[in-house]
DNA sequence: TGTACATCAGTGAACGCGCGTTCACTGATGTAC
DNA sequence: TGTACATCAGTGAACGCGCGTTCACTGATGTAC
């Protein structure tokens, strides 16, 4: 029961986070979607902090896990090449709440504590290695490849967001679309 | 007089949004910043929203006055050459309040009001504008180059700063600037 | 140029509000015999 | 299996704090004659 309740606060807080940044997502708010009151949370996490950071990390793990039941099945490039077209879609820019992290509060990670950036800082290099696993080519392009894709990807996620115009950011998605393709194939 | 401490206001807020983010930029604190008490803010700007919006505008006219002089003195190519190199360094990536508004708060743009997010579109619609004016290419393809490029850009300032570690963002930058100079030549 | 008055920038205390966090309490869960 | 007790998750009121904003007041600036 309590640890239903814990999963429940994670996953609402997961959500959350992405939807309205690290410092718009309060713990009422967060207890509230998990269909609970506020007191009890702190029988659960030390601190808002620490649950930012493990939220970030059961983000990222619910992510890898996706990630590697497709490779898994599909194969490592298809999935990776479904993963970019998923990123680089409008349905992302238009909602962060189930996207990437990076794009939704990255920026504000920065920040954070260290914890926080800890947590976060090993979903990226987690995220790179699997990006650069599922590249064609080998060695220390196949990083540098990765490097480039991803960054890629959270500029254009991040950029788009900003025009709130669809016809721009549906043009700056279809230029990253381009170069992502050229580099994963 | 009022309008020097105006100003003043401005300024301060443009380098403490960036480096705080929107939601961490007390109108408190900016005051003092500026040299003045908190209770002056409201004979200058209706609110900290408004205040957001003129700030952010400030902040990208005075980038496009650096980036039109030096493209007055050295040629456009060379200044967008000059403005990417200082864009993806480490100096950009350690001081986020002297550097590109996008990387620093545009992930929270997206969540502000309508006032906040026009100034912004703004900003980046006219950076969108000198970048394709930089590049050698024509037509389309340009602006297509000039979204690429300003996506790597802003992508690899996000990414790298969520990383804290130096040696892993520069790789990230290495990589941006890589891909930028096939881009920008 | 000098005087009288209106305007308005700036001060600092105060406002209500939402935040993260604490705490006394309730009641359910689980353990010991 | 049943009873007694300890543990602990969850509630909801309350805490101090910092936020954006307001306001009565002060004093400097600027205009009118």
């Amino acid at each position: 029961m309590a640890a239903d309740h814990r999963r429940k606060i994670l996953s609402a807080a997961s959500t959350m986070l992405r939807e309205r940044g690290i410092e718009r997502a309060s713990v009422v708010d967060l207890m509230q979607a998990a269909g609970l009151t506020h007191g009890g949370f702190y029988r659960h996490f030390d601190s808002k902090e620490a649950l930012v950071a493990e939220a970030t990390t059961a983000t990222f793990k619910a992510l890898f896990e996706r990630l590697e039941g497709r490779a898994a099945r599909e194969g490592q490039q298809a999935a990776l090449n479904k993963y970019v077209a998923e990123y680089l879609s409008q349905r992302h820019v238009e909602k962060p709440e189930i996207g990437c992290p990076i794009a939704a509060y990255g920026a504000e990670v920065a920040r954070e504590s260290a914890v926080v950036r800890a947590a976060f800082r090993d979903g990226v290099d987690h995220l790179l290695k699997w990006i650069s696993g599922g590249l064609a080519c080998r060695g220390e392009e196949r990083d540098e490849k990765a490097n480039e894709l991803l960054t890629l990807m959270v500029g254009a996620i991040v950029t788009a967001r900003t025009m709130g115009d669809r016809t721009r950011s549906r043009e700056i998605l279809a230029c990253a679309r381009r170069r992502a393709e050229s580099l994963a194939r």
